[in-house]
RNA sequence: GCCGGCGUAGCUCAGGGGUAGAGCGAGGGUCUCAUAAUCCCUAGGUCGUGAGUUCGAGUCUCACCGCCGGCACCA
């Protein structure tokens, strides 16, 4: 009953991100990925729908909502708007935000359990395991008589009775399902590890619950709701139609991105459910690595984990997004760091893609007056630019393909020889030096012409990667049609018209300084993190504090707070007592301030500006009610409050007046 | 412990039997349309260690060292 449509449909899914917690760079490269792709298909006539979302239930939310004194689902949803505002103002968003709590989500979780138990995949069973009374939660992995890792009061083995999907009797079936599809799971080496896994035989697995209460209850067996896998991996059919999935024709979903470590409840788990319940597979789950950091996986507990605000604010999202895409080959782990980050930026975006544009918008401005010139191709094609056309043509070939298998990092390498072949023909044919001599004016139009059209060819082809900044190229190639409208099957050489009106060069990528962005970063960072992580952190809010320098791409306005938020913040008279360099750290000093009772370590980013020496014996104003935080390895306790110059240089705040160590500012 | 992967120029990585490669960084040069951008030249790296197969080995085999992943939660 699925309607007809016009376009082939291409239905893809970011995990549903859980929300004990707020997204990290490694969230954001998923979704990232999955808005490159949806873009892509776009392009190739596919209508397209991606799904992300939050996944809220289970013990860890109850947990962290207690602790925040908030219900489940009050704690919940401020954590999944917040996610929800961060992929919008990413210019991620997907096309639906599923909630594990929407109740279209609870109607479809029943109806497949119901399905899977009318066909004959479910049974009741007991779970035991380790189980901590105080925290109200069983300790995974634990044994017989071992601690709670949380609060080191002893376990108990508990013996519940719950529900169990019969994963074993699926055991043949999936390796049967394996062997037809050998796409199914990518990349290579994780379905080897899914075979191995499937083959080493399935047990099954408990689906319910009754000492969780934050949960979707199983209908009719009142103390039971479903647990973790046999809830939010069904959101994916949830944000499609659920039971009537039919009736909008998206499902099956034709890929599901998902991080490595999650590969397996969405190759094994996922489609034995389905199978239990008679419905159609996914078609391909793609397993992409992990960003490190400092070559280390980032996490809460190094102090080194990543956020995505302060880049987009400091640089922007689409260099974000083109460093993740460009630096990292899809499915294998990949180093993330600042420096590589902006370094990316400015040789291949602010000094390729940019510059190019700038240069070839502004001799078409000066020399024909902002309209594309009149090639004649012939004569110039054989003696200027052989091969030039053919060249991006069979780039643009290439490049789809390399779309097409997710090998984003080869095909941006792929439209970026474009550019650079673009730019050594503007060397070698001089058109500046053309201009000066009337009867060259034709070779000038010709040079000018082709290198606006290899400009709009990787203008183009960079569209799903780079949105906003090829739109702007794009419109200052007098394109009038929007570029995601473009269909990349019908686009190739010659199609630029002479005698568009051009607009005006602007540039797209200014240049930037590599340290100074790179400090402005990693102050914003520590901004951020000192916040908790609650959602009164409203991470929606760039840092309005005084170490946040002007930055060129966001700078959210800071909004009005009450007396009553500032009266939270502590802030004493420090002196400090130490100071030394943080190895390994451009602009971070380890201080130890005397704030009146004690005598803090506080890691400010400090070093641009002033020599460890001149600070000792400084008198200086400390945030002392900050949570701690790591930086570099380092323990930081507080904060020191400065002035930022435009260029992010740190001026500290002072007295004019002799003040005592310890003397509260309010 | 079992299974698998990796170790190549300062950095990130490609290459999988026959005279060591790319991008970035660095050094030198060129041009001047452009975002001090572009373009050209330069990198002499025991291709982790040792042994073996071969006329010939980053490239195959074995052993060893180091790092990482899966087998057990987390993008």
């Amino acid at each position: 009953m699925s309607t007809p449509r016009a376009k082939p449909k291409y239905y893809l899914t970011t995990p549903l991100y859980y929300t004990n917690g707020m997204p990290h760079i490694g969230h954001t490269y998923s979704t990232i990925v999955a808005d490159t792709i949806r873009r892509y298909k776009r392009m190739r006539g596919f209508e397209v729908f991606m799904t992300t979302g939050a996944d809220e239930h289970g013990v860890n939310v109850e947990r962290s909502a207690q602790k925040a004194g908030k219900s489940p689902q009050e704690f919940s949803t401020e954590i999944a708007v917040q996610w929800k505002r961060l992929w919008d103002d990413l210019g991620v968003p997907g096309d639906e935000f599923i909630r594990t709590t929407d109740e279209k989500h609870h109607r479809t979780v029943q109806w497949l359990f119901k399905r899977c138990r009318d066909n004959g995949f479910i049974e009741k069973g007991h779970y035991t395991g380790q189980y901590c009374v105080h925290d109200n939660a069983y300790v995974v992995d634990a044994g017989p008589g071992d601690a709670c890792p949380d609060c080191g009061r002893p376990t108990e083995t508990v013996t519940e009775e719950n529900y169990f999907f019969k994963l074993s009797e699926f055991q043949q079936k999936l390796l049967d399902f394996y062997a037809a599809n050998p796409d199914f799971i990518q990349p290579e080496s994780r379905r080897n590890e899914v075979l191995s896994f499937v083959n080493g035989g399935l047990k099954n697995l408990s689906i319910t619950r009754t000492t969780i209460r934050w949960g979707i209850p199983v209908p009719g067996e009142a103390p039971h709701v479903f647990y973790v896998w046999f809830d939010a991996l069904i959101g994916y059919l949830s944000a499609v139609g659920g039971p009537s999935y039919d009736e909008r024709g998206l499902w099956p979903a034709d890929l599901h991105i998902v991080g490595k470590e999650i590969i397996r409840f969405h190759a094994v788990y996922w489609p034995a459910f389905l199978m239990a319940a008679d419905l159609p597979l996914p078609r391909q789950i793609w397993a992409h690595g992990w960003l490190l950091f400092d070559s280390e996986k980032m996490s809460k507990s190094r102090g080194n984990v990543v956020r995505p605000r302060p880049i987009v604010n400091a640089l922007g999202i689409e260099p974000l997004r083109y460093y993740l895409l460009r630096e990292i080959v899809f499915g294998q782990d990949g180093s993330f760091s600042y420096d590589a980050l902006v370094t990316r930026y400015n040789s291949d975006l602010a000094n390729g893609l940019g510059n190019l544009a700038s240069r070839t918008l502004t001799m078409i401005e000066r020399y024909f007056g902002g309209e594309i010139p009149k090639p004649t191709p012939a004569r110039d094609r054989e003696s200027d630019a052989p091969g030039t056309a053919d060249f991006a043509n069979e780039a643009l070939t290439k490049v789809m393909h390399l779309y097409d298998r997710f090998s984003f990092s080869l095909a941006l390498e792929s439209i970026w020889e474009i550019v650079a072949m673009i730019d050594k023909y503007i060397t070698v044919q001089k058109p500046w030096a053309l201009a000066e001599k009337p009867e060259d004016r034709e070779r000038l139009a010709t040079v000018l012409y082709t290198a606006a059209e290899g400009l709009r060819i990787a203008t183009a082809l960079a569209h799903p990667v780079l949105p906003q900044a090829t739109q702007k190229i794009w419109v200052q190639l007098g394109q009038t049609e929007p570029l995601a409208g473009i269909q990349l099957d019908f686009l190739s050489w010659g199609q630029l018209k002479p005698g568009t009106k051009t607009g005006k060069p602007e540039g797209i990528f200014p240049r930037v300084d590599k340290s100074e962005t790179i400090a402005r970063i990693e102050t914003m960072e520590q901004e951020q993190s000192k916040a908790p992580e609650a959602p009164a952190a409203a991470a929606a809010n760039t840092p309005s504090g005084p170490v946040a320098a002007a930055a060129p791409a966001a700078a959210a306005p800071s909004s009005k707070i009450g007396i009553e938020d500032f009266a939270k913040v502590e802030m004493r008279v420090g002196q400090v007592k130490t100071a030394e360099r943080v190895t390994g750290a451009d602009r971070l000093l380890q201080l130890q301030v005397d704030i009146g009772d004690e005598v803090r370590q506080i890691v400010a980013g400090l070093a641009l500006a002033y020599k460890p020496e001149d600070l000792v014996g400084r008198k200086v104003v400390v945030v002392t009610n900050l949570a701690p935080r790591k930086l570099r390895g380092v323990e930081s306790n507080g904060m020191i409050v400065a002035a930022s110059l435009p260029d992010g240089a740190p001026v500290l705040a002072g007295f004019l007046e002799e003040v005592p160590v310890g003397a509260k500012l309010k």
